[in-house]
DNA sequence: GTGAAAGCGCTAACAT
DNA sequence: ATGTTAGCGCTTTCAC
């Protein structure tokens, strides 16, 4: 039978099971009791009952507690999936982290941590709604059902989303439509005609937008419709669809691919089936891998420019904490084009 | 001239400010009030204080006061440096969740954050001293000069240090001398003669046992000596490391990354050399990247099972945390080997 | 050798 | 329509 513990154990809790006062408990516990001169015997009382109640400490207290009044301390978050690729994210903490270096002064300090959903799940974070774990927060990598969730709740702190657009959060995303529109472009351009465009079966805003726009404009540029094919996030399972694909259509000769994880599984299913990229298949990604460029053949990209987009959710952010801004606003960042072998 | 602002402006300052309770201007900054029925007047001079005053709320006092005392809630962190891949911190995160999950109850919650830090600093990092952030850490990529520092001062809370051996913490690593044995098995086994050891300029000490052991064990089954060649953590600086060697000694023939990160950068090299792998040259890396099995040609891996590593981690913590280990002590996990195209 | 008291910053409940 | 009070859990001073 498990033991029932009603309320957690604090210090109190200790001080009273012990007989002794919360102030030698505390001072145990931080391994003080040398220069207080506890009897030696009331320290193994105390030790052993932190051991048998299970105490765990309250950091939030003890952060107040050890808060130095001289110094402005602001806790940012970074807020994104599992699922999601974190390459992208550590790239935008470096850039916070820069932005941020270059606003501390001895009194102002900022802590910035990357916390992560299970993807659909953003509303049981704890702490999200309260105000109580951040003074700003980025999110990012959302599916639908976190876009409804942030949609119906105001967050009571700076919140800026990144690659979707919710009417009211300060939102960076890549101009829509352009990404898709673009890798039409380059392939259409280069005399593609059996096209082939490679998303997760779980789409997030900016993936459903990027293919949205290349069916739209491949069909407006040629008439015809570029095949639909769905993966799991894994490069594995993309080439397993692409495999698949190539079975039904053996001449299909571009391929845009949503996410580069994706890019990357097609390359390997193509190469193994024996088409050259670019020759046979050219193949068009985001450029949201970070060894895109190391892709055999380097992989040609139609993605935002991460270091703008990054800067503009920085600037944004600090508006928002220092409450020069308190509308929302959109912002859109043009896509880049990084052509390289694989078109 | 910069406004000189002395102590941090809180509640109370806001209030005295404009001449109200500290509890009124709370009641604006929850927007509470319409159903307090402030003044409008007042609340818009409250708003204007805020915002002049450059109001930052204290994250640590509003969690003490929000905190229900019916629930136990539990900080943990994985702390990893900017520089290193991201790759196996997410999937370490994403195992710690899982067991998390399981050790979770109505009256129990765990939050897990990845902080990072600047590569050798990891002695800056804000609450690291006074516990006042967390109750259980695992930290992992430190360099020699962090390894220094967590020597010279036990940090007060459960931490479990991946990858290093430091006498006073719980320390979870490959077996020592393992990885780089193995490694040089394969390639010699493989007759390969002319070896290179391809490594970064900033050792850890991971990295460091993998180069030497690498090194002795090449000495002791060929009598050669192993070239080691230094690059930064990017495949373009790999690339170029090993484009250069290759000028200097075109016949070699084999090549043990320490990070799969660099052994990307030299499998590109060696292809432009015109090098086939693993005919001309056999490369081996560790299995740090998500995608090793998608690199062209697929790469072979001499590394810990991580599922293990995290395994290990994960139940040292929580042991260390309810008290249940108080020795430090260390855990060595086996390198597997995956054997893949490229040698 | 140990306890009592104060207070970190915030907000909900209770007063007016 | 607004102020006062109390207390979240912790540690440090001061008192005995």
């Amino acid at each position: 039978m498990a033991r029932a513990e009603k309320r957690p154990v604090t210090v109190q809790t200790i001080a009273k099971h012990v007989g002794v006062s919360a102030a030698a408990v505390s001072t145990v516990l931080s391994n003080r009791h040398e220069e207080r001169r506890l009897a030696p015997a009331t320290v193994e009382r105390i030790r052993q009952a932190v051991r048998e109640l299970g105490y765990v400490p309250n950091v939030a207290a003890r952060r107040l507690r050890a808060h130095d009044p001289d110094v402005h301390s602001m806790d940012l978050g970074i807020l994104t999936t599992f699922e999601a690729p974190l390459f992208l994210v550590s790239r935008a903490l470096e850039e916070v982290q820069r932005s941020v270096d270059a606003r501390s002064a001895p009194d102002r300090r900022f802590s910035i941590s990357i916390d992560m959903f299970h993807a659909g799940r953003l509303r049981d974070m704890p702490g999200l709604l309260n105000a109580s774990r951040f003074n700003g927060v980025i999110i990012t990598n959302t599916l639908p059902e976190d876009d409804a969730f942030l949609r119906s709740t105001t967050l009571p702190y700076a919140v800026v989303v990144q690659g979707r657009r919710l009417p009211n959060y300060c939102c960076v995303l890549e101009t829509p439509g352009e990404g898709g529109r673009r890798a039409a472009e380059i392939l259409v351009g280069g005399s593609r005609r059996r096209l082939v465009v490679l998303t997760p079966t779980l789409l997030t805003e900016t993936t459903a937008d990027r293919r949205d726009a290349f069916v739209a404009a491949v069909r407006a540029q040629t008439g015809r419709e570029p095949v639909h094919v769905a993966a799991d996030f894994t490069p594995a399972s993309a080439a397993e669809a692409i495999r698949a694909h190539l079975a039904k259509d053996p001449r299909c000769d571009g391929l845009f691919a949503v996410t580069d994880t994706l890019a990357l599984g097609a390359l390997h299913a193509l190469k193994s089936a024996g088409r050259r990229v670019p020759q046979d298949v050219a193949v068009v990604g985001v450029g949201d891998h970070e060894h895109a460029d190391f892709f055999d053949p380097p992989l040609t990209c139609v993605g935002p420019a991460y270091d703008q987009v990054v800067a503009e959710i920085v600037s944004l952010l600090f508006n928002l904490m220092s409450r020069r801004r308190v509308r929302p606003v959109e912002v859109f960042v043009a896509p880049t084009v990084t052509l390289r072998a694989s078109t």
